[in-house]
RNA sequence: GGUCCCUUCGUCUAUCGGUUAGGACACAUGGUUUUCAUCCAUGAAAGAGGGGUUCGAUUCCCCUAGGGACCGCCA
């Protein structure tokens, strides 16, 4: 067989939302498992509601996750004079035929059916009849003459054998009566030029698929394999769809999860290999397969989603992190300065056992971004004058100190608990909070030591004050 | 309404006729810990219902119920 060849095609109508990445990362595993290529195709035919910006959303979407697609994209839109000459051709084979009936005509039939509680489909008024009966004052639309008789199986990779009555599919249009393509004619034109052998989409395109097949069979062009892959569902259970909450890569990054991490998890809704939960993208594209792909449709779960972050951070090299840290706050949450940087870069380490985003991280770094110290008017008040006495003892100890280090600073803070009749809490809270305006934060030798012994002197004296 | 698809813990899933039905997330409890966390341990939690086939069904078949997708001169 053929090189494989697969290829993600969507329409640059809207932000492209996570269902939508997962079949392009599902079409690109696939791809790379065989050893084959991966396409984009941009099907901007609706001249409507296409925009150059969703297109370059979509790219853009394509390369956050690390998905690469091979050669140039493919624009539909430039390839819309080879599908009306397929058009022209089927209708020159007998497979397809002009139908005269006006737009007003077709919607009253639909409104009739609608109101018998039948279900509607093109009664073939014009299969066969005369040209010369035809209207002077309509355009004809070219529709494709399906099969009436008997019936047609789909041989799906991931849902068995799919059975279909022909009756009920209807003679599709393939050229509207302006003379542009639909959408089956397109994308099985395109689909066969482009040389696909295996066709990844959407569950919600299985029935285009009998329709298309039919096309490749009336042109005795060769079947792709095809695979309709369940769709994920909202918590309530229905298709996601781009009007969802949550559900553009958007809505993830800026939160900070990261390109990893959604691409791991978005790989195990509705893929498994055995128990193993962690995938490497090498490890990804070794594994992965259409078999284990499962049949029912699942739902999106953020809880999910962030614990696959949060094992990524904690996992993951620490430079790569700390560069991932900076793109995400320059992106969303202002540029660190170039004198926080180090700091930041060091506290890592403890920083990210506090995090299931690249968010909390920026959240629980803010004592060190910061300048000045901004204080939680509830925790404020907890630094009374005993506490006070505490900030200035320690204070006082800490100057003599030249290179702090938590062996020499825990002798300075047991020493503070005995001679101050306290606990732990007693020290560590007052100094938490003077040096970064929380009482909730990173252990007192971590805050210590990331700020710096100059900047602790500074936040200390001006609480003592 | 028609056609097609789906159905294992709350969620994602493992199981390719014989298992105490396993794992992960979430949840609960306990432990470690200077706060919040982390980490560790433990626990609760599932085969939609009914018929077959079989020595034996979560697994194969049928029916019912529930859920979903599609039914455009959109893609």
């Amino acid at each position: 067989m053929s090189k494989v060849a697969t290829r993600f095609a969507p329409s640059p109508t809207g932000p492209l939302h996570i269902g939508g990445i997962r079949t392009a990362l599902f079409n690109w595993l696939y791809s790379k498992n065989q050893n084959g290529n991966f396409f984009l195709r941009i099907e901007d035919t609706d001249k409507e509601r296409s925009k150059d910006e969703y297109k370059k959303q979509i790219v853009n979407s394509l390369k956050w996750i690390g998905i690469n697609f091979d050669g140039e994209e493919y624009v539909q839109s430039k390839k819309i004079d080879d599908h009306i000459k397929v058009a022209n051709e089927l209708l020159k084979k007998g497979s397809a035929y002009k139908c005269y009936c006006s737009p007003e005509e077709i919607e009253e039939q639909k409104k009739r059916a609608k109101q018998k509680k039948i279900p509607y489909i093109y009664d073939r008024k014009w299969r066969d009849k005369e040209e010369t009966d035809a209207p002077k004052d309509i355009r004809p639309v070219i529709r494709f003459k399906s099969k009436i008789d008997g019936n047609s199986i789909l041989k799906d990779l991931v849902q068995g054998n799919v059975e279909i009555e022909n009756n009920t599919i209807e003679d599709f249009v393939i050229l509207r009566n302006d003379g542009t393509p639909t959408y089956n004619l397109s994308a099985t034109v395109d689909d066969h030029q482009m040389n696909m052998t295996h066709i990844i989409r959407g569950d919600d395109h299985k029935i285009n698929t009998f329709k298309q097949i039919q096309i490749y069979q009336a042109m005795e062009w060769e079947l792709p394999f095809f695979a309709h892959i369940p769709l994920i569902h909202t918590i309530e259970g229905k298709k996601l769809s781009k009007r969802d909450k949550a559900s553009t890569l958007n809505d993830y990054s800026k939160i900070g999860i990261m390109p990893d991490a959604l691409r791991n998890y978005l790989l195990r809704l509705g893929w498994s290999y055995k128990d193993k939960e962690i995938f490497t993208l090498d490890e990804s594209i070794k594994c992965f397969n259409l078999e284990d792909i499962g049949k029912s449709p699942s739902k999106l779960d953020m809880s999910r989603i962030l614990s696959m972050n949060e094992f990524y951070i904690k996992n993951m090299n620490e430079n790569d992190l700390f560069s991932q840290f900076v793109e995400y706050c320059k992106e969303f949450k202002g540029e660190i300065k170039s004198d926080k940087r180090d700091k930041i870069k060091k506290a890592l380490s403890f920083l990210k056992n506090k995090a299931k985003t690249l968010e909390d991280i920026s959240n629980n770094s803010q004592y060190i971004i910061v300048d000045k110290v901004n204080f939680n008017q509830d925790d404020i008040k907890l630094i009374d004058e005993k506490a006070k006495r505490v900030i200035s003892d320690f204070s006082s100890q800490f100057s003599k100190i030249d290179q702090p280090t938590r062996e020499i600073l825990e002798p300075v803070i047991n020493g503070l608990i005995k001679s101050h009749q306290t606990n732990f809490k007693g020290v560590g809270q007052p100094l938490r909070i003077a040096l970064t305006g929380s009482k909730f934060g990173p252990g007192i030798y971590d805050i210590i030591l990331s700020l710096g012994k100059e900047e602790v002197k500074k936040r200390l004296d001006s609480k003592i004050a």
